[in-house]
DNA sequence: TTGTATGCGTTATCAG
DNA sequence: CTGATAACGCATACAA
């Protein structure tokens, strides 16, 4: 019933100027008048093949326009050289550790095949369509799967998680050091002559409960355990702003440090149209960096994450792990930077 | 006789517990006691299998962890029903549009293979690798490349162009109606009472010669010829703050259009620690609608692309040009519409 | 250095 | 509904 046999010149005609066909092996070696096998080897850039056979091969090659076929050569071979990334397209932080994943993925000869989590798919829709594409191994970004489910897939496929730990399996964890971070905030602000110092909670988002361990020991080590403050709040503009009308209630500390930089921006805005000064009245440190806290007229001292060197690992922990298959499973945390910039100052007394 | 001699449990010792090769549609049609082809048929969703053995088949493979392998699938069937996107990872413009093209592609039964532009992969590298995937379709967001190129890329498959046109070939073309956005915005302003309103260029970025055409016919049509003023500029922070030191050489207009949102974040800077009040003494407009925009404390005023229109625009157009290999390919421009916050108001005087 | 034969997992067609 | 058979484009041992 395909009744649409669309002759494209069928007859004997000419037909050299528009290939209506995909040119395969097959065409070029015949154009070049060498058999099949060679076309593959010289392709795959392996012995075998004289120097001037391989000029011809390539040169035919390009003048069809020839493409190696990536489905063909996955299924036969069984080696697809594929990595699966799986993040979130609506977090600019994800966006931004992928970016940093090719180089070193090509580096090693591997490919990525982006798998985005987006409102409409959920990760357990990505990581099927992942899988199906014979990704040999999975680097999943901010996992919110319960960990039965992401076991089930380190059982198939060599797995990475960035961001958390949530399974016991035979996994690679890469991390931030969210604790230190916040530890690094805090002595800042000490050594500018902070006593009175606030956190500012990111609730149960990722990494939070983190970041406020590393404030409160942070704070015990230089002896300010009884200065320790937490209003709880979350990751969102709407929970730094929150926040900030709590502490507008009370006496108000000289320093705060939120869980990340949209808090912190929320709050900032709150404290200004209080007439609170920063970083005279207050000084505000964020967490992550984001694009936001560069911005002009924000200029946030912020805590950077090493996303180079996350993304880095990642690659390599996955690709170590397929190359020698014995190898452990390594987990690590990552040392993030501080930022400084207009936000933090000395307090008034000082 | 290459039916049957898979044999799995060939041994004599049991070994059901892990599978340690990947099922195939044989392995499901022999545990469920039915032909390869029938697994075929229900995995396909064509008719000629019964009720309770699709039912029977599903549960095998649930059970034995099989997962249709698209590389198969898109080898032997030549249709592989995937489209290529083609975006830059650093800008949250084409992120965002991405993001909205999963759902039409989904419900027209396609899948979308990303190909991200980054610094260390040019344009034409990642072409080649959604090429290779035997994408059917590519959808090009923001090109860079030249017409030349595009064209022969458009002979092999069908395009489509998000953002700007640099082909004369078949292909489908959608982007922002840039023009009719900043007329929205002098609209908005003249309406306010406005009328010495300065536009701060994009220079060579995209989209800007048609938005600041769009400021001067508006301005014209509004009888405000003689007030028409272009300050060259930029689409970055330092663009837009560099064409405000300009401004505050000389007196001041009451309004400006910025050809972007960072540039007028930029610009706002400088105004306010110049002591300008926005919005009261300058009324500030943005283009992009960025995430930047909303920000409590930056709150701009500024012309949203039609995003969700775009991005569905584009993937039905690159369906339709596969499924009716006869039609006529379209250019459109969609409308975009100003989203009024806090950064414009009256003027003085009014 | 080059050619031959076989199969990867699937779709697709055909006659039973 | 079954079972057999032929591709799809390529990789790869092995023969020449």
């Amino acid at each position: 019933m395909v009744e649409q046999d669309r002759a494209r010149g069928t007859g004997p005609g000419a037909r050299e100027r528009r290939p209506d066909r995909k040119p395969t092996m097959a065409d070029i070696a015949q154009h070049v008048g060498v058999s099949r096998a060679l076309v593959s080897i010289v392709f795959r850039g392996k012995e075998g093949a004289s120097e001037e056979t391989r000029r011809r091969i390539f040169e035919a090659a390009a003048e069809l326009g020839y493409r190696p076929d990536s489905l063909a050569r996955g299924l036969r071979s069984n080696r697809t050289r594929t990595l699966g990334v799986l993040f979130d397209l609506r977090r600019p932080f994800e966006v931004e550790l992928v970016e940093h994943m090719y180089p070193a993925a090509e580096q090693l000869g591997y490919h990525l095949l982006l798998g985005a989590v987006t409102p409409t798919r959920g990760q357990e829709h990505v990581v099927d369509e992942l899988l199906r594409y014979r990704c040999e191994g999975l680097i999943v970004v901010g996992p919110d799967l319960d960990g039965h489910r992401l076991d089930a897939i380190a059982d198939e496929v060599r797995l990475v998680e960035v961001g958390r730990a949530v399974t016991r399996g035979p996994v690679d964890v890469v991390r931030n050091d969210d604790a230190l971070g916040t530890r690094q905030a805090v002595e800042h602000l000490v050594a500018l002559g902070h006593r009175r110092i606030t956190h500012i909670d990111g609730g149960p988002n990722p990494g939070a409960s983190d970041r406020r361990a590393g404030y409160q020991r942070a704070m015990t080590d230089h002896g300010l355990a009884g200065e320790i403050r937490v209003v709880p709040a979350g990751y969102t503009d709407e929970d730094g702003a929150a926040a900030g009308r709590r502490l507008l209630d009370g006496p108000l500390p000289t320093a705060v440090i939120a869980a990340n930089d949209q808090a912190a921006i929320g709050l900032l805005d709150v404290m200004l149209r209080a007439g609170v000064r920063v970083p005279q009245d207050l000084s505000v440190v964020g967490y992550d960096d984001s694009r936001f806290a560069k911005l002009p007229g924000i200029d946030l001292t912020s805590v950077r994450q090493d996303i180079p060197g996350m993304a880095d690992f990642a690659i390599k922990a996955v690709v170590e792990r397929l190359d020698l298959p014995e190898r452990e499973p390594k987990q690590i945390a990552l040392p993030p930077q501080l930022v400084v910039r207009g936000t933090t100052a000395a307090p008034h007394g000082a």
